[in-house]
This record gives structure tokens, C-alpha cells and sequence, in this order.
RNA sequence: GAGGGAGUAGCCAAGCGGCCAACGGCGCGGGUCUUAAGAACCCGUCCCGUAGGGGUUCCGGGGUUCGAAUCCCCGCUCCCUCACCA
């Protein structure tokens, strides 16, 4: 059951976002110096914003917001990732083109975030599927070719033998259970073709590469100075360029030497086999006339993961480097070709993995290492030989199988580095050591980096996306086409049943090779999306600029992103490409910045029912349908007030009502506070009635103790909530803003307000508030008759330098303590509260304390003053201890005004007189017992 | 298995060396307002206590420190990423 809106959403929204258009509020100028740039990472246009989309926006908006009220000139636009399969799929599924269908979104979601109110200038907004931005993907493609960074080179592609085409890893349904997660780069993946089901191969086809291998060590040592990011979004991008420092070396075989990579080269001589990966080079040779054994092979399934260690043992052998041992060869199924060099040397006795194969094939278990201490035990020379070496060699602990210092290699392998036994001339060292000696000694052996890192794969066998920029010549080969005719163009789109569209396209594929003249033909794959995505975020610095990608000297003033904000599934694609391409366009000398983003958020799901909403499982609260019923503002202080942007929380109808309800109410306050403002205008008749009571203050409008306090609590209201919006912690600065609204509602209903107090209060909480609800915040700031628009507005300042904390705990603090004695003591009726602020002295005694150094009751009874006071300066020195010390004192003056300022609260709370006074004009005995934060409290009773 | 993160009162969730018995929200209890309900607002919500006190807490166990929810070590549990990675 609905009911009624006290305000009217709809118009109230309407009104303001044509108001905002007129006045540009959110445009940019070109020739700003270094703005905030604040930024969501674009969405693709799939037809609809979800709740994530507008939490996201939502949150770079109130922080532009807060930014362009701060002072600053603040970049905050929006793009359209609009390239990719979806399109295509939904044009062939409703026989129209991916361009209109795509665009339709785009005006649709264009159209849900202007009634979002979301602050963006339209006038850089960046569409990547139209050709004035994807000529920039080709001409970027050919400074990257140019700088050798675009190569053409054999690549593992997903194959499917009924469509005959290629088919991009997100073409690749996951078998049963699995779920199609995109992983974009090489192939190898086991799934079904997603058009007819049938099982994908893997094809080696000569595709285009980025070679961002090149870039490895840069983009993994630099992960370490991100410090704006959070840190699972660096392990996985450490963990994904995977570097392994490690060694090569070559064993001999009947076929010639074969190459190995280990991390472990001091396990050398526990190497007790060897193993190749089944479609190893060598093992395609070795099965070449024994059909046996290639059968054996074949039945060997690369793909199986997990349990056992299936293997063949080829007959072949291969000597050991070090040892000239003869070792077994066999064809493993747990060896990848894409590993290391695809070839292993097995260690049984030292690695987890060749135990188990070693088990299973029964093969030798040589133990060559053995834990430090139980070498040193032994009373064997441990040589203390600890060089050190390779990066990642690690102390000798007792994991892997150590007990007691022995190890028992045949039982399970001992993994940890140690001391070499059983190793010839090497025995006695340590495993560091070891590693060093034997890449000096062995010829075919050399120190190696390995990463996990691939290039990135970037052709991609589709429509919809960017044509790569190359003519094939059967003369001249693959040939660039020249800048000048740049772009090229995708052709109109024609449906095929299977295969690429655009090899169908004659006029497409048809042309003459830029370099001969001859006939040619054009290259047909199209760039991975990815590329839109890598360098988008200079382009919206000059978007319309038609000699250049960017601006080069905007760019490098501008960038980089202050504040980027988006889901974690980017954490590792996205991000890594995109600071892949700022290192290049950095090093080509296209841009002076070499990280595209200074601080990274991920924002939390939105959950319905503690679980993930989507459209699968028909859990999905669709913003349209909030937007319509309560208004943009309403959800977006739900969003912003339910939780930190990083915590993921629960879309609840109950917490959307609250927002609503206080959206209400803060427009009624605000119309309230106008028209009492023109009615009451010179009424200023006396309603002395709820002041008499004050002991402190004259009583006098405005200058009651009350009026100060609202004053104050404005003041510190907009003290912390800065501090919120600084530290993106909005959920605070909006409890903030929303508890001023309430006081400055008690401060309303209690009896008569000082208007300038009020108003300036309901301001300032107006102010607080409009980043996070613009539109309210905008209609409110009209009724109170403000100047221009909340949205350009200057951010509150706290007048004075109020220590706003310190005052509003001890506050709190004494109004606790008076509730804890009320409670205790069991007085239902008191008459009086006396609060009695400590004598000056004390607080001396205190701040001498705090400078001497440690010595709290030499640095009091030094001073002759309070030596005095005799017994009870000493006493009081004695009770300091070191927190309190520590801690911010107000002076007595200070506690006194806070205090009086307060007294009312409490004289509501308990109906009751309360009397504030300093040391000196209270009782002895009684001011006695109070401490700096802590005023003596005497309730007398009825 | 590797790497990252987390375990806080009934629940969610801050805090990350002293101002912490520990913000806030939900739930629950009391109160104000109201014809009533709801909303809103105020108070309470580990235990004991007839004056602001005391006791026992922040996954478990050790340790560092004058002082730890906060730092270090060990263990348990959960989440995420990568993974038969040589």
C-alpha cells in the first residue's frame, strides 16, 4: 500500500535538473588546471542502469558534488563502453543493427541518469562504438605496432570444428555448473561452443598480440607506490603477472637437449625423472613412429585437473646435468604446456606434486636436502655457506615434512629450503647457495624469470568492435593502413549464421595494399574491448578532438583519476590494461603520467536478501521503478546512508521508507522555517514562558544558552561532516547532517527560536546533505530564499576553532554520568543538578603533568603555586595517569560554556533546575571532587 | 597449495596502541507525542552496585608494552583471487 508523497518527487526533480542544464553547472571548462577528476568506471550499455550502476554513480557524484562546493573545478563525466558481443547477439535476435540497438540503450540510460540527477557534463560524454573514437583504438594500435609493442604472432584460440570460426573465451560456455566468467587473453579453456554446443578445440592461428610481458616488471614493482589502492586489488594483479625468479637448464635426450625451468635448481640431484607435457615438441617427436605409445598420449587428457597423476613412461631417458644419471622421461598429464618451458624435472623427495607422481609410478624418492637443524645436528659441516641469492628463497622452517628436524622424504616431500646431502660437491650447502653455485657450474643452466603474465591476446573473430587497422598483401604481408585513412570504418552489418560478419562483406574485405597497390585483403578480426576501455578516461580531457587521441599537455595535467570507482571484477583486466597503456603512452612521449588511477574504490553489492540481485533469479529492485515511486533522492540517501561505498548491504523497503519520510520532513522544516520566517517578521512577542527556568543566559532570544548551543552543534556538525566526505565515509556525514535536522526540529518545537540560529542551521544541514540529495536540497535552499543554486554553493565553514570533540564528549560524558547517579541512587525526582567545573588549578596541574616527562607528581609539586594546595595536589598528580595525559583537555572557561551551553538538555530530560557554575563559585567540598572532563555532579532531591 | 582479506555484544557493522564497556543501524524494552496505531523524538539494551563505581569482554592460546579489540607469533574458522605454475 502506498501512500501519498508529501512532496512531489517527479517535479521537484524535473525542475531542478532543467535548472542545472541552464545554469551548466557540471561543465568543465578546457582550460582548467589541474581539477579533481572523479570518475565511475563507464558502463556497458546493456539497456537498463541496475542498483550496482547507480550505487556507483551515486557515490562519484556526491563526492564531485562535495569537491565542486569545496571550490574545485571538478572533471566528472560519463562514456559508453558500448563495443562487445551482447549487441550482436541482440541485434541478430531482433534483426536489427548492433549500432541502433546499442545507441537505444545509451539514450535510455542516458536519459535514467540525468533523472538520477547524477552531476556529469554531457558535453564530454565518449561513445567507444562510433568512429570518431574508435579511430583513435587504431591509430593508438599503430604506435604501439611502431614501437614493436603490436605483434602478429601464433596464438591458442578457442575453436569450434562445426561453425568453423574462431570463438572469443566469453564465446565459450562452461561446462556443466561453470560459470561463463569472462577471461579474456589466452585460450585453452574446456567448455562448449555457445551457438551449437559442440566442444571447443584449441587452434594455434596467427592473431594479434599487445606485448604487455614487456611491460611485467614495470607494472609489478609500481603496484607497490599505489597507495590509493586497496590492497586485494594489488595482491591480485601481483598474482596475475605471477613473476617467479627461478633457472633454466637444459637435460639431454636421444632428441636433442630439453630446456627446463625450476625454482628449485638445488634439488638438482633428487631429480629421479623427467616429464613432458603431451603436446611438448619433444613428445610429438618421441610418439612420431610408436603408435602405442602416441595412443597412450592421446588418451592423456591435458585438461583433467585435480586427482591423480596420470602419466606414460616413454622408454626414453634424459641425463641428469649435474649427475649424468639416466632418468625415466615420461609424457605427464599434470605438465602444461604453457608452463614453464612445458618440460619438468621430477624431484620426488622435495616437491608435493612429483611425490605424488613418483608414488603412483613407482619411482625413486632421493632426499638431497634436509632441514638446517637437522644437518647441524648431525654434527655434519653445514658449511654456513648462506650467500644468499634468488629472490624468494626463504628461511629453513619446519613446514613440508620436518619433524623434529628428520624428514622422512619416502613419506611425504620436504618442500622447505635446507641443507644439501646426497649432492656431491654441493653437499653442505644451503639451498641458496646451492641455486647460485650450480647456474656457475653447469654450462646449459642460467638464471630465469618466468611470469605468469601473458601477452594479450586482443584479435577477436567479431562484428561489433573495433576493425584492426591492417591490409593483408600477398606481397608485402600484413601492411598498416596509413594514418590518413584512419578510420577504417566497420561496413554495414549483415547477419551471418556462423562465422564473422565481416569476412562476408566483400567491399569490406576487398582493397589494395597501401604499400604495392596490389590487390588485398583486408583484415577481418576486430580489437577486444579491452582497448576501448584502456585509455577512455584521457579521452573525456579533449573528447572532441580530431588530431589527436588527447591532449597531451591537458592529459598530463589532468590525469591522474583522483578518485575511480568501481567493482572488483575489473580488479585485474581492466586496471592492468589500463595502466599498461599509460606506461606506453608515457614512454612514446604521448603523456607525462604513468598511473592512470591515484585512489581506486571498490564499491559493495547491493544485495537483496543478503543475496546478489540479477535478473536470473528475479531478485532485482529495478532503479526505474524506485525513481518512480520515491525518487531519485530517496534512493540515493538510502545508498549513501546504509552503509561505507565499500560495504555491501541490503536494499530494504523499510530503510527506502525512512529516507523518504526524511526527505519530508526537511522539506516541510524548510518551508516551515520560511513562512514563520515572513508571518512572525517583527512578532517578537516574549515567550519568555519555556526560558525561565535558564540559570545561565539572559533569556534573552538569541542569546540564550540554547541559541549558542544550536549555534555550536551547527558548527561541529559541519566540522566532522567534512571530515566524512574527505575519507568517503558518507554514511557518517549524512548521520550528521540528519541528527543537526533533528536538533534544529526539537530546537523548533520547544518554544521560540532565535530565526538567524535556525536558519542558519537548516543551511547548513541543507548543505551537508545536497551532494548526496541534490534535488530536495535544491528546493530547500530556494525556499529559504538562498542565493543561486546549493549545487554552486560554497561549502560550509566551521566558524572558530571550537574543539567541537572534545566539547561535545564531555557533553555527552556528564549527561551519562547524571542518568548512571539518577539510576544508581534510585532518584526519581530530583529538584536541582548542580555540575560544578573543576578548579582551575587542576586543569594547570594537569597541563604541567603533561609536559614533564613522566613524572606527574614531580612536575605538579614543582610548581610553587600548587605545592600549596599541599595534600590534595599531590593526590591529584598521583591519579594522572598516562591515558589521561594523552588525552585533549578543554580549559575551564571552555567547559564552563560548554556546559551552560548544554544545561538545557538535561533540564528537559529530567524536568528538572540545573545549575552550571566554575570551581570558584560553587561549594568547596563539592568542586573539590571535579576533574578536568570530568565536573563534579550533585543532585539534590525533591 | 600460493596470495589477499576477515573473525567485535541477538544480528549487521565501526574502531586498528591510551578519550573503549567499545560509534552507528536493525531488533528488543521503557518514555514523550497521539483518540489510537504508525511516524518522529528521548532513554536503555554484558554482569553487579541506593552518587558518576566495580567485574568480565572484542575467535582460541601465547608474547611485546606502564597500557592491546587494536602490534607480534601459533592455532582454528570464514570469504575472495589464482592454481596440477615446475
Amino acid at each position: 500500500m502506498q501512500h501519498e508523497h508529501a512532496y512531489d518527487h517527479a517535479a521537484i526533480e524535473s525542475r531542478w535538473q532543467a535548472r542545472w542544464a541552464d545554469a551548466d553547472v557540471y561543465r568543465m571548462p578546457d582550460n582548467a588546471t589541474d581539477p579533481a577528476y572523479v570518475l565511475s568506471m563507464f558502463p556497458y550499455p546493456s539497456g537498463d542502469l541496475h542498483m550496482g550502476h547507480v550505487r556507483n554513480y551515486t557515490i562519484t557524484d556526491a563526492y564531485a558534488r562535495y569537491q565542486r562546493m569545496c571550490g574545485e573545478q571538478v572533471l566528472h563525466p560519463m562514456g559508453w563502453d558500448s563495443f562487445g558481443l551482447p549487441a550482436e547477439n541482440a541485434a541478430i535476435e531482433r534483426e536489427t543493427h548492433p549500432r541502433e540497438w546499442t545507441l537505444d540503450c545509451i539514450d535510455t540510460m542516458r536519459d535514467q541518469m540525468q533523472r538520477m540527477g547524477f552531476g556529469i557534463d554531457w558535453e564530454r560524454e565518449i561513445t567507444t562504438c562510433e568512429p570518431e573514437y574508435y579511430r583513435w583504438n587504431q591509430w593508438l594500435f599503430k604506435r604501439f605496432h611502431e614501437a614493436g609493442l603490436a605483434e602478429r604472432k601464433g596464438g591458442e584460440v578457442n575453436w569450434c570444428r562445426s561453425c568453423e570460426t574462431v570463438l572469443a573465451d566469453e564465446q565459450v560456455e562452461g561446462e556443466a555448473g561453470e560459470t561463463p566468467e569472462e577471461s579474456h587473453g589466452d585460450g585453452g579453456a574446456a567448455g562448449v561452443c555457445w551457438r551449437c554446443g559442440t566442444p571447443v578445440e584449441t587452434r594455434t592461428l596467427d592473431q594479434w598480440f599487445l606485448r604487455i610481458t614487456e611491460y611485467a616488471d614495470e607494472l609489478l614493482d609500481a603496484i607497490d607506490d599505489l597507495e590509493g589502492w586497496p590492497e586485494n586489488v594489488k595482491g591480485m594483479q601481483r598474482n596475475w603477472i605471477g613473476r617467479q625468479k627461478g633457472a633454466t637448464v637444459e637435460f639431454d635426450t636421444a632428441y636433442g637437449p630439453v630446456e627446463v625451468f625450476t625454482t628449485r635448481l638445488d634439488t638438482l640431484y633428487g631429480a629421479t625423472f623427467f616429464a613432458l607435457a603431451p603436446n611438448h615438441g619433444v613428445t610429438r617427436e618421441i610418439v612420431a613412429d610408436d603408435p602405442d605409445l602416441a595412443a597412450a598420449v592421446d588418451d592423456l587428457d591435458s585438461a583433467a585437473d585435480g586427482e591423480g597423476k596420470r602419466g606414460v613412461f616413454t622408454g626414453e631417458h634424459a641425463i641428469n646435468p649435474a649427475t649424468g644419471e639416466k632418468i625415466p622421461i615420461y609424457v605427464a598429464e599434470f605438465v602444461l604446456a604453457d608452463v614453464g618451458t612445458g618440460a619438468l624435472m621430477g624431484v620426488p623427495g622435495h616437491d608435493e606434486r612429483d611425490h605424488e607422481f613418483a608414488v603412483e609410478h613407482d619411482i625413486e624418492i632421493r632426499q638431497v636436502v634436509a632441514p638446517a637443524e637437522a644437518v647441524a645436528g648431525d654434527g655434519a659441516d653445514a658449511n654456513g655457506d648462506e650467500t644468499g641469492g634468488v629472490e624468494g628463497d626463504g628461511e629453513a622452517d619446519d613446514t613440508g615434512g620436518a619433524d623434529g628436524g628428520r624428514v622422512d622424504v619416502r613419506e611425504a616431500a620436504y618442500t622447505a629450503d635446507g641443507v644439501l646431502v646426497n649432492s656431491g660437491e654441493y653437499d653442505g650447502l644451503s639451498s641458496a647457495a646451492a641455486r647460485d653455485r650450480l647456474v656457475e657450474n653447469l654450462d646449459s643452466a642460467a638464471h630465469e624469470v618466468q611470469y605468469r603474465l601473458r601477452d594479450w591476446l586482443i584479435s577477436r573473430q567479431r562484428y561489433w568492435g573495433t576493425p584492426i587497422p591492417v591490409v593483408h598483401c600477398p606481397d608485402c604481408g600484413p601492411v598498416l593502413v596509413p594514418d590518413e585513412e584512419l578510420p577504417v570504418e566497420l561496413p554495414e552489418f549483415v547477419p551471418t549464421p556462423t562465422g564473422n560478419p565481416l569476412e562476408e562483406v566483400e567491399s569490406f574485405v576487398h582493397t589494395e595494399c597501401p604499400d604495392c597497390g596490389a590487390p588485398a585483403h583486408r583484415e577481418t578480426d576486430t580489437m577486444d574491448t579491452f582497448v576501448d576501455s584502456s585509455w577512455y578516461f584521457l579521452r573525456f580531457v579533449s573528447p572532441h578532438s580530431e588530431d589527436a587521441p588527447f591532449d597531451t599537455e591537458r592529459a598530463t595535467d589532468w590525469l591522474p583519476v583522483d578518485r575511480y570507482v568501481g567493482g572488483v571484477e575489473h580488479a585485474v583486466m581492466h586496471l592492468l590494461y589500463a595502466r599498461f597503456f599509460m606506461r606506453v603512452l608515457d614512454d612514446l612521449g604521448l603523456l607525462g603520467v604513468e598511473e592512470p588511477f591515484e585512489r581506486l574504490t571498490n564499491h559493495g553489492m547491493v544485495l537483496l536478501d543478503d543475496a546478489k540481485m540479477s535478473k536470473s533469479k528475479g531478485n532485482v529492485v529495478s532503479p526505474e521503478e524506485i525513481l518512480e515511486q520515491y525518487g531519485a533522492d530517496t534512493a540515493r540517501l538510502f545508498m549513501m546512508g546504509v552503509a561505507g561505498p565499500e560495504t555491501e548491504f541490503n536494499w530494504t523497503e523499510r530503510g527506502v521508507r525512512s529516507s523518504h519520510a526524511f526527505l519530508e520532513r526537511l522539506l516541510e522544516t524548510a518551508r516551515g522555517s520560511a513562512s514563520e520566517a515572513t508571518e512572525a517578521r517583527g512578532t517578537d512577542e516574549a515567550s519568555e514562558e519555556s526560558t525561565t527556568g535558564e540559570t545561565n543566559g539572559t533569556g534573552e532570544v538569541g542569546e540564550r544558552p540554547i541559541d549558542e548551543y544550536v549555534a555550536r552543534e551547527t558548527d561541529a556538525a559541519v566540522a566532522a561532516a567534512t571530515a566524512d566526505y574527505e575519507a568517503f565515509r558518507f554514511d557518517d556525514a549524512l548521520r550528521e547532517a540528519r541528527s543537526l535536522v533533528s536538533l534544529l526540529g526539537r530546537y523548533r518545537d520547544r518554544g521560540p527560536t532565535d530565526h538567524d540560529v535556525f536558519e542558519r542551521g537548516l543551511r547548513t544541514a541543507i548543505e551537508l546533505l545536497a551532494p548526496v540529495v541534490p534535488h530536495v536540497a535544491e528546493e530547500c535552499w530556494d525556499v529559504l530564499g538562498g542565493d543561486g543554486l546549493v549545487a554552486a554553493a560554497d561549502w560550509p565553514t566551521p566558524t572558530g576553532d571550537a574543539a567541537y570533540e572534545a566539547e561535545r564528549r564531555l557533553v555527552e560524558n556528564t549527561r551519562e554520568d547524571v542518568r548512571h547517579i539518577l539510576d544508581v541512587a534510585g532518584i526519581d525526582d530530583p529538584e536541582t543538578i548542580e555540575v560544578v567545573v573543576a578548579p582551575d588549578w587542576k586543569h594547570r596541574a594537569l597541563e604541567l603533568a603533561s609536559e614533564g616527562d613522566g613524572d606527574a607528581v614531580g612536575a605538579v609539586m614543582a610548581d610553587p603555586e600548587l605545592r600549596e594546595r599541599g595534600e590534595a595536589a599531590a593526590e591529584f598528580a598521583k591519579s594522572l595517569d598516562a591515558s589521561y595525559l594523552s588525552g585533549e583537555h578543554l580549559s575551564p572557561d571552555r567547559e564552563f560554556e560548554a556546559l551552560s551551553r548544554a544545561a538545557w538538555l538535561v533540564r528537559e530530560e529530567f524536568d528538572t533546575d540545573v545549575r552550571v557554575e566554575r570551581a570558584a563559585d560553587a561549594d568547596e567540598e563539592l568542586a573539590g571532587r571535579a576533574r578536568p572532563d570530568r565536573p563534579a555532579i550533585e543532585i539534590y532531591e525533591a
